[in-house]
DNA sequence: TTGTACGCGTTATCAC
DNA sequence: GTGATAACGCGTACAA
């Protein structure tokens, strides 16, 4: 039942050939032709099929990408720094969606290479190392907001995050600073480190304690964390999503965010500025992450065995109410 | 250099429609063969060309969606519902992401039906009617959260939606209402048309305002609206992103929602309940709505001629504080 | 402009 | 039942 070039060449009287030329654009078309051509397709309704051309072709130019959660902001941030810098040029973007838990991330990354990516951009992988390395083997991965050796990578500074996150509660006078930290996963604990590193820097020692990605088990480890006869004066997240959660448990304890306690986020997601929310928090910024990984990612392509490119951006502060003491700690 | 199957079936001294079938796990292979067969595979480092077969078997398996935004969380919803629903069966998903002005639109459609949608679920398309049918032609299209006529459709009863909205406020004794709309465009009328409705059945003058759907702009209608000399009770936007906007200007004029005017939004998106804000909403019940979407998808590819299906469900109210009056309407 | 050999699997049709 | 052979799906590329 679907139309197909042959088709169109048979009512228009000419070659398939020449109706691939038409419709690619493709110089060796006199222009009237190829009007008429291409409206005898719009007739029968005809759609070029890119499937059909990619396998003709094995020019190299699509990208795959993983996002692993879509109610994440910051992935839609790169996502949009990605798409930014595919469209410059003529290459295709292929998606897979895997979840917050990490159970998709191998499925997502198998079928992105079986529709034959011939490079894939991973966000939020929760996959060992080693894992990863092995897909890598079959198509270059690059990795973003994490390092996995061996692999192309773009990521925020994220132990200068961690400490500057630090840093900055430590000047408004915070001494007893938790960290609430996401699963322990491969090239996930740099935020943590640069935590750690301020803290005993400051002489103060580190206190963690672990959530998931999910808000909802942030606030029930703040709530189980106050329970605890715990008196920390600042929570330091390791992204925004599970800050918000703290917010959400703090609130419901009458705690004042910004007044009796201070709270940070990271990643500068959209919610963090949310009305009456004001979450402090570290910006990855996440669009040029984005759309250095895009070029990587394509450079890759061009370049298959070169050596691995690592690109570390500085990620930057963004102070808001949460954070907002008039210089002397939190009130008690 | 891909290795392709005709590799693994030579190294593995078979032919290449054993290998096929061992692949795919279809009958007519020994499991000790099969086994041969994957291992050799695996060792060589194949992996199974999707385009490939995709283009071999033409099977309808691939279903499309159109995202216009990754950053209203509405569509990952609607997206975690759709993808639930594929994934007990076979079927591939598709998707393209657009941007939130609309100017992808069409891009991203043609793309879906050049890489062999046998089904496209849309969401958030801002395209006319009438394009949209057009497009329709050459493959079904599931709309959701609109109408277009002749196509699948699966909605939350926007005007109910809106009406129950409008009736709350009312019921606050809120009386001089203005709803905050979104751009004019075929098929997004139904929550202003519910919010009109039950303005007029209490005699009251409907009142509109105009803003896109970022939340910048909603702010900057709402500061325009206030410096106007407007002295709404409330206002009622056409969806949470825009609300947030609402919220921003009137946070930033001293006014508190819920206290001096109201404010609901709809979508009941995870940023309405962000800590601090707590914008009372009209839950949408996105996951069911991508869910029984992608049920429709999947009939209609079965059955591509059947006459087209339209379900609505109700929305729910979800009240917060931005509407939490103790019941005499806002202070003065 | 056209003929035609690919690209890489899949799916009959056959042979043992 | 196991396995092989060959035609086919739909474009693209290159020689003619």
């Amino acid at each position: 039942m679907k139309i197909t070039m042959e088709d169109v060449a048979k009512e228009a009287g000419v070659s398939r050939a020449l109706v691939s030329l038409a419709y690619r654009n493709a110089p060796g078309v006199s222009t009237q032709t190829r009007q008429r051509i291409l409206s005898v397709g719009e007739k029968l309704g005809y759609v070029h099929n890119t499937i059909a051309a990619q396998l003709a072709t094995r020019t190299k130019r699509t990208v795959g990408v993983f996002i692993p959660d879509l109610h994440n902001d910051v992935f839609a941030d790169i996502h949009d720094g990605i798409h930014a810098r595919i469209q410059e040029g003529d290459s295709r973007l292929v998606l897979s969606v895997g979840k917050p838990d990490g159970s998709l991330d191998e499925k997502s990354l198998r079928s992105l290479q079986e529709t034959q990516s011939d490079v894939i951009i991973a966000l939020g992988l929760t996959l060992p190392d080693k894992i990863v390395t092995q897909y890598a083997r079959k198509c270059p991965i690059v990795i973003v907001e994490r390092q996995v050796a061996g692999l192309d990578a773009v990521t925020a500074n994220s132990r200068l995050g961690g400490r500057m996150a630090t840093e900055h509660l430590l000047s408004l006078g915070c001494k007893n600073i938790v960290f609430l930290m996401n699963p322990p996963l491969d090239g996930y604990y740099e935020r943590l480190d640069g935590y750690k590193e301020a803290m005993r820097e400051a002489a103060l020692d580190p206190v963690t304690v672990q959530s998931t990605y999910l808000r909802s088990d942030a606030r029930q480890v703040t709530h189980q964390l106050l329970d605890s006869g715990s008196k920390p004066d600042a929570i330091l997240s390791h992204n925004d999503r599970s800050a918000l959660g703290v917010l959400d448990a703090l609130i419901e304890r009458g705690l004042r965010p910004g007044v009796d306690i201070a709270v940070m986020g990271y990643d500068n997601t959209e919610a963090s500025a949310a009305p009456g929310t004001s979450l402090s928090t570290v910006d990855i910024r996440g669009f040029e992450l984005g759309r250095i990984a895009a070029g990587i990612a394509l450079e890759r392509i061009a370049r298959p065995i070169e050596k691995p490119q690592i690109r570390v951006l500085d990620p930057q502060l963004v102070l808001r109410q949460t954070t907002s003491f008039s210089g002397n700690g939190p009130e008690h």
